[in-house]
DNA sequence: TTCACCATGACGCCGCGTAAAGGTCA
DNA sequence: ATGACCTTTACGCGGCGTCATGGTGA
């Protein structure tokens, strides 16, 4: 074999004969000979050289770059290498953020390119720094607007402004039937920010499908997630019947104790406790808790003040006992409550 | 204010005065007048325009499809924008890939250009498809090839075809120091036969590090790792002591009873056996098993073969009594390994 | 003669930066 | 008069495909 003519060595590299003659007018080969009419003709070294350089290619280098490789023997790889790598992850970076964007464009089923346009104002806007900004963003998106449930659902797991998180979640509760479900997977994340959002968003709604997912939180491991989720049953009581709210109530009398939203809790279990199902049920929780307590702790107080809106015998028979308690402020509570009540 | 000029509106909004202009050869805008000598006068109008092309822009949309879509109002943005989503994903893949690559070559901290290239082919041998050129490319990373570890750990635990399998595992063996570190990761993946690669991988390897790790394979959930590791450690016996076998000893009788490798496993204790400390331990377990097995069963007689290779009087006292058991191929075959004994 | 192949040279694509050569305004 | 603007026209980049025009070989 006296050497290959460029189709020959098209067919056997996959390089096509015009890519060929480029490399040859940039310099990355040389054809070893010609034949007598000009016909270039490549031996097995070349062959080589031109799956060399194809490798080098494979690599992302340019053909400049690919010509300095082979060229210079000082020319070490390292850094450029590294300066690919970089380039490289830069790129991936990107094109994924990209692609959320245009899933949540989809996500959105515009009609129009007047849709895509405000979809995509609404995304700058819902990951703007100001918070003016995605508060506008938030209170538009509960308009009329052709809605990415996915960003709005992002947005409201990781917004930090409390007021722009308010507007999210009322834009939320407007959307579409499958935001609980998406909400639900923030309440499985690393970061405790990310879960009180997300169970505060779920509580903003009030399908059945919302009321079952916080039923679910009441026992999740994380404390922020049950006392959010307990609050939200409580105040919609009525669609639950008692049997489905006896599970909240120790978690509030739990927020009695701690004096964490306490107030709000006392608020929800004396709202409950409207159903004569639930009375005694609650008035006996509380009577129980005080016992537990430590004597002379804050706690007893709190529970003392918010057994005073829980009616009934139990109550009555409890404040009584209490307003003998060994706790000066505890009796002088419950003394004054008894009052109150036999008026 | 009667119009903005282009220098105003290249500031504003970002795009240069050049692609303002190359917009306007592409028919995407036309200002909305000129002054006398022929200055551009953009109009806010002409503004929102030119965000609205930015905005398409930024989706990945080429200039082209931008003036189609804010041209023609019937054009539906659907499938344009699944085609993007489509195409970015492919981008993104070919990208990973490609990054993936550039690592392993990094990986293997080629000093010049020819050590890359030959890198190169090793990963592209060691993708290929044809088992010879993989098992060519595994005999070649034995030798004084710059060697990406991550890929060989890779191939090795992905490789289907045994001969390229044992191949790998020899040129780990061969390869830098926290190979076995690499390896370990496998152990943890979903997929039992590459569990099962990877502690074959490990066993292949000789250090303290790969003896440790096959040590905490004997607890793994996976059987399978169990007994790899099991055999692997026990010829091993000599680095470990008797101290750090006798968690294999279990696994090993297991692996009789269970018709698993079991001439293996009975090969295996019987060189334990060698080890004083360990004779009387492992004639104990092997007769309590015996007993513990259900009569008739074929595993007993496996087990009876097993005890024939372990000295000592353990050993001798429970042939004797099995010499009659009940059942007739167990007390043959006893009596007949009692006869060879007594020579 | 036909057909497959070779040669060189040139244009187009896409999204821009940059520059040249000249006019306009405060 | 200076300097900051504006105008149009054109070239270059990178990595090719493609086409035109003409010659070669079996």
């Amino acid at each position: 074999m006296v050497g290959m003519r460029i189709g020959d060595v098209a067919r056997r590299s996959g390089v096509s004969a015009r890519m060929l003659r480029h490399y040859e007018s940039l310099g990355l080969i040389e054809p070893t000979g010609r034949t007598g009419v000009g016909y270039r003709e490549y031996s097995e070294e070349d062959i080589r050289r031109i799956f060399h350089i194809e490798s080098l290619r494979s690599l992302g280098l340019s053909l400049r770059d690919v010509g300095r490789a082979l060229d210079n023997p000082g020319f070490a790889p390292a850094e450029l290498v590294a300066g690919l790598v970089r380039q490289t992850r830069e790129r991936i970076a990107r094109e994924t953020e990209l692609l959320t964007r245009l899933q949540r464009i989809d996500d959105a089923e515009p009609g129009d390119w007047e849709d895509v346009l405000q979809v995509v104002a609404l995304l700058q806007a819902l990951g703007s720094e100001s918070a003016g900004r995605r508060q506008r963003a938030a209170l538009a998106a509960a308009g009329p607007v052709p809605m990415p449930v996915d960003a709005l659902v992002a947005a409201a797991l990781s917004e930090p402004d409390p007021n722009v998180a308010g507007a999210l979640r009322w834009a939320l509760a407007q959307a579409g039937d499958d935001v609980p479900r998406r909400l639900a997977r923030g309440l499985a994340s690393e970061d405790p920010g990310v879960r009180e959002r997300a169970v505060r968003s779920i509580a903003g709604i009030s399908t059945d499908e919302a009321t079952a997912l916080l039923r679910d939180c009441l026992t999740s491991p994380d404390v922020v997630v049950r006392r959010r989720a307990a609050l939200a049953l409580a105040t919609r009581g009525a669609a639950l019947g008692s049997r489905g709210l006896t599970d909240v109530i120790p978690v509030l009398i739990d927020m009695i104790v701690d004096e964490e939203n306490d107030v709000d809790a006392a608020d929800a279990l004396s709202a409950l406790a409207a159903d004569p199902g639930l009375t005694e049920h609650i008035a006996a929780g509380l009577v129980t808790r005080l016992a537990d307590s430590g004597a002379g702790s804050p706690a007893r107080r709190r529970l003392t003040q918010a057994l005073a809106d829980i009616p009934g015998g139990t109550t009555s028979k409890a404040l009584a006992a209490l307003s003998e308690d060994d706790d000066r402020g505890v009796a002088v509570t419950a003394t004054y409550l008894l009052k109150l009540r036999a008026d």
